[in-house]
DNA sequence: CGAACGTGATTAAACGTTTAATCCGATCGA
DNA sequence: TCGATCGGATTAAACGTTTAATCACGTTCG
């Protein structure tokens, strides 16, 4: 059992064979004339000799470096991993290897995230854009993951109709007033959410949105919502746009002495990985990550494929490139349906006005 | 403000100052014999042309991919997040690019992602292994980030000291009986944690360790933990090894009518992003992951410079190099005091026996 | 004054792969 | 039987960079 030395390189399989390294790139890519028996052999020997094509020298042929950029507006953000994974599986299947950029919420820093990628060489980029930003015509080939609102050559879930599908879920339990809690109005996914949300509250049902950050503005980072208050004045359904902010909801409620879900329910986005670790359980609506990056990462290899490799003689040019050579953004426009999620801290309205303990509650 | 049309390349730049290719080279890289004047003038024109170097022709040549491989057990980890943002700053800073991988969970597919990144030719690899995981000598140079106990070329947050921490703050706060909350024994870290913990715990302070996955193989996945009952019986402080199971003591807590940090107090470990965002926050013990993750790239960009390149002809072997070449690990073992963050979960003490409502809570 | 030396630049090879162009026989059709 | 065709393999160039070896030339020293 040696380890093995050294990398087999194409050459030291064609000498061992007798045959020169040109047939034994053809015959391992499957692409020019070889003899079905030959390539057996050669397929043998590179089993045996475990040989692995070196990535740098294939690059600098191809012009093509076989890796995707992911640039995130904050690697910190709690849905990452479920991001990551899930473009890291797809573009694994595709062939492709993820080097990571962080723009650390910064828009600056975002741009120059992009361009580094760009300098080591990569494919072509997907981004999940800081919320607010638009991404500008880049060089590369890229695929935005934001919202459907967002323009561009974009995949997403279908926002606004998790919404409905949360909105739907607590009529149906009885609700008729409920506190739609938000973040920041800037950000096109939770207007997408709440929009959903709110066109379904039609009717008889009353509704009011709460946005923390316009509320921490006013109270201090951090402080306390108000919940309570809330309940007490007859709001039995609480629905936030992210997990983080029905965290925050549940344990301020429960805090307070509010039974969830007998005295008021919770609901969620984004299916974060703790909400099933926590007492009860979070009722909220889930992303196909899995699907989304599917697609992102398809539409993104098609446009790589389309385009050609940034330095290489072009002699007849093709009737689609462009003047500038630049990939024709499609702009295709997926998205992905979300999925209600039902755990404990969703359930039927009270039959009788909630009874709250009195105030008291220090800070 | 023509875009630019064509990545220019060195010789582009010789051309155009009339030298040679070799000349611009060394006059970028600061290498060889070039004069003051020329040099430059070369700077000059390469920053108006933009020019970045192809990684893959300096790959090829070079042997050196400046990017490095991220293993994780598992990006889903919420943990991820910290560690991918912490590496890849020290990465970036140290020239690296990061390419990551996700062994999910799973011990074969650690190994085969580790393959891939090699395959892929990263210069080195970063590893978090899998919980009770060696990792074995690979032909590249590794640094592992998990617990001062795992042998080998490691770095890591001092685990047990902030078990130490966490326990005296708990000790000071006049808690006389405690539970300690782990998941799972295998885990390195976990055991690390609770064994500073409990060697601050002694004298007229008592405590029992509840390990989550056997509870859990008793009475089913996700099920209550029963820490009312253990509040009950005079239980007055959580301390859980990770914030995951903190979150799940604290809402089982408040949802069973204990007040936190009025009746009991609850601390756990990692501060992760959301820790702030309940109410009350958490009080919890934080990694210093960006120093970890320095000196990970560090000790890691050390061994890769010592090691040669793959294949480079050897002609005076170094007294250095081993019969293999393979990098010789030095070992170093590194670890980085942690830091008890306070917030508002803990506090002092129930002056009175806690008064705990009766039973009655539907599972 | 010739040899040694130092400085600033050039030449050429090499890294490992892909691919267009070419070559060599053998087979086939006319 | 000759030319065209085709299958199967080879040759050679190219990708963009780095670097050891070399060169030209002016200076300095013995």
């Amino acid at each position: 059992m040696s380890a093995s030395r050294q990398r087999p390189k194409l050459t030291q399989i064609a000498t061992l064979l007798g045959v020169s390294a040109a047939t034994v790139s053809n015959a391992l890519a499957g692409k020019g004339r070889v003899s079905e028996e030959m390539a057996e052999r050669i397929r043998a020997k590179a089993a045996e000799l475990g040989y692995m094509p070196s990535q740098a020298g294939r690059a600098l042929r191809t012009g093509r470096s076989q890796v995707l950029g992911l640039v995130l507006p904050n690697i910190a953000n709690p849905l990452f991993p479920q991001i990551a994974q899930a473009i890291e599986h797809a573009a694994s299947d595709a062939g492709y290897g993820v080097l990571i950029a962080d723009s650390r919420g910064d828009v600056a820093t975002q741009t120059r995230a992009i361009e580094q990628l760009q300098d080591r060489g990569v494919d072509g980029i997907v981004i999940v854009p800081r919320r607010g930003t638009r991404i500008a015509d880049i060089g590369s080939p890229v695929a935005v993951i934001d919202s459907p609102s967002t323009p561009g050559n974009t995949v997403s879930a279908d926002h606004w109709q998790g919404g409905r599908l949360v909105a739907q879920h607590l009529l149906d339990l009885g609700h008729r007033n409920l506190l739609l809690i938000g973040n920041n109005p800037v950000s096109n996914v939770q207007n997408d959410r709440i929009g959903g949300m709110k066109s379904v509250l039609t009717g008889n049902a009353q509704f009011s949105v709460l946005w923390i950050e316009d509320h921490e503005a006013r109270h201090g980072k951090g402080c306390i919502l108000g919940l309570k208050e809330k309940a007490r004045e007859g709001v039995t359904a609480f629905a936030a746009v992210s997990d983080l902010h029905a965290l925050r909801a549940l344990t301020e409620l429960q805090g307070a002495g509010v039974r969830v879900p007998d005295d008021a329910s919770v609901t969620g986005f984004d299916d974060l990985t703790w909400s099933t670790a926590i007492t009860p359980a979070l009722t909220t609506v889930h992303m196909d990550m899995a699907t989304i990056a599917e697609q992102a990462v398809a539409a993104l290899t098609a446009l790589i494929e389309a385009a050609p490799p940034v330095s290489q003689k072009r002699e007849h040019v093709g009737h689609l490139t462009t003047q500038t050579g630049k990939p024709v953004a499609t702009a295709t426009q997926k998205s992905v349906p979300m999925e209600l999620i039902l755990r404990q801290t969703s359930g039927p309205v009270p039959s009788k006005p909630t009874e709250i303990p009195p105030a008291g509650e220090k800070q």
